[in-house]
DNA sequence: TTAAAAAATGAATATATATTCATTTTCAGC
DNA sequence: GCTGAAAATGAATATATATTCATTTTTTAA
């Protein structure tokens, strides 16, 4: 069992140790995805040392290179294992009903889940978002991946306009940058004010969907 | 006259030349900021080299060492200056008016505005924004005008709450980073998509407030 | 138990670029 | 035009760290 928040979902290890080798390599290749993680998302891709990274997950700084050709391809891969678990979530269980505001709850509460888990990737995950020039791999930015993540939300959008949940004056792939935007606000908020004691994030979802489809306006009692 | 981006506001040049040198030599580091805003907000920080810096400026490479200390004080210097400015025209124009809901337009004009004027900067505001551990230099992260621009914001949340304008099950700051949340996000979608040529930004600037107030739903006439 | 193979090590190397500084150029006042 | 001061230059230096690789350690299988 890995200790870090590395999921084993793309590593595909068959319970009975058919290929132990194999499945040996893989999990200390994930140790070091795990730790890659931690550092990357504390220090920022720069700041971090591939000796930092080795120290972490407990190797000599070359063994590192045994697994990763170098430093960008180790963060690219990273961000990609990590996003493509991310996205595999969300379209499972989004296709799983045919409501747009089902879609939407269903998506935040992934998302949520997600990063309450996986805090430290979270930073890097933001970064990537934010500003695609300064995206650090240039891989990542034009990566089919983060056009496909982008497009499925885009996707839920269009149909909630289709069922008329949201104003049709929007442009899906605008509409899908505003919703991403508060719940990634909201959750930087819950991060930076320390509540991972008392309130679970998955339970801002209801907040944060409330907010982008009903807005910021008092739901008029006393008015 | 200047004919990067760079704001005199903080200069404080006379007309009249009364100290020829000092004037000068305040035109010659607010070109080297020029520049540096030039190519960080393309870059980044760490892809742009202080070679780069200094021919955009077309200077020779020490001679940015003349004006800054160093790099990291360079972009701190950029940063400081370029948000002072943007914080001085919010604060000014916002002071203005007694109603949450005008402050809030007024808000989003300005920062509009600035950042229609100032898109290589955008980049990296909201990288800086982002994810504050990430933060290049540390002193941004905790700098009393980071603070204060916060702040600010809150403020107007906080008033918004009083005069009913925004629910107050919200906390301020919440409020604060979701409303600049989504106005970031739509100033990067118009950025992606390049609409500079048919759409001038300020004019999104009722649209976000909508969404911001209202939320994304339908305004009720066809449900 | 042993020897070959695989994995891991970490000191040495390569590289990139921030920073410095001896030299050159420009400028101001005479 | 001349001279000393100020400004600018860009090649040389310093430094940090990504990457390599000769050596050591561990594993495997007979």
């Amino acid at each position: 069992m890995n200790i870090y928040s590395f999921s084993a979902r793309e590593a595909g290890i068959p319970v009975f140790a058919i290929n132990r080798k194999e499945r040996d390599r893989k999990l200390r290749r994930m140790d070091i995805l795990s730790a890659a993680e931690h550092v990357f998302g504390r220090k920022g891709y720069y700041k971090a040392t591939m000796q930092d990274i080795a120290r972490q997950a407990q190797y000599a700084t070359g063994t590192v290179y045994l697994y990763f050709k170098d430093k960008e391809t180790l963060y690219f891969s990273l961000v990609e294992e990590k996003m493509r678990d991310l996205l595999a979530l969300i379209k499972e269980r989004t296709a799983a009903v045919r409501d747009a505001q089902e879609k939407l709850k269903i998506y935040l509460e992934e998302k949520l889940d997600f990063f309450e888990k996986n805090q430290d990737f979270f930073r890097i995950f933001i970064l990537e978002n934010g500003a695609a020039q300064a995206s650090i791999d240039s891989r990542i930015a034009t990566s089919a991946l983060a056009k496909e993540y982008l497009a499925c939300i885009s996707e839920i959008m269009r149909l909630a306009q289709k069922q008329k949940l949201v104003r049709a004056d929007m442009d899906p792939s605008q509409g899908a940058g505003i919703f991403r935007s508060i719940s990634n606000a909201v959750i930087m908020d819950w991060l930076k004010k320390n509540m991972q004691q008392t309130l679970s994030l998955r339970q801002m979802s209801r907040f944060i969907l409330d907010i982008f489809l009903g807005g910021a306006r008092p739901s008029d009692e006393t008015k």
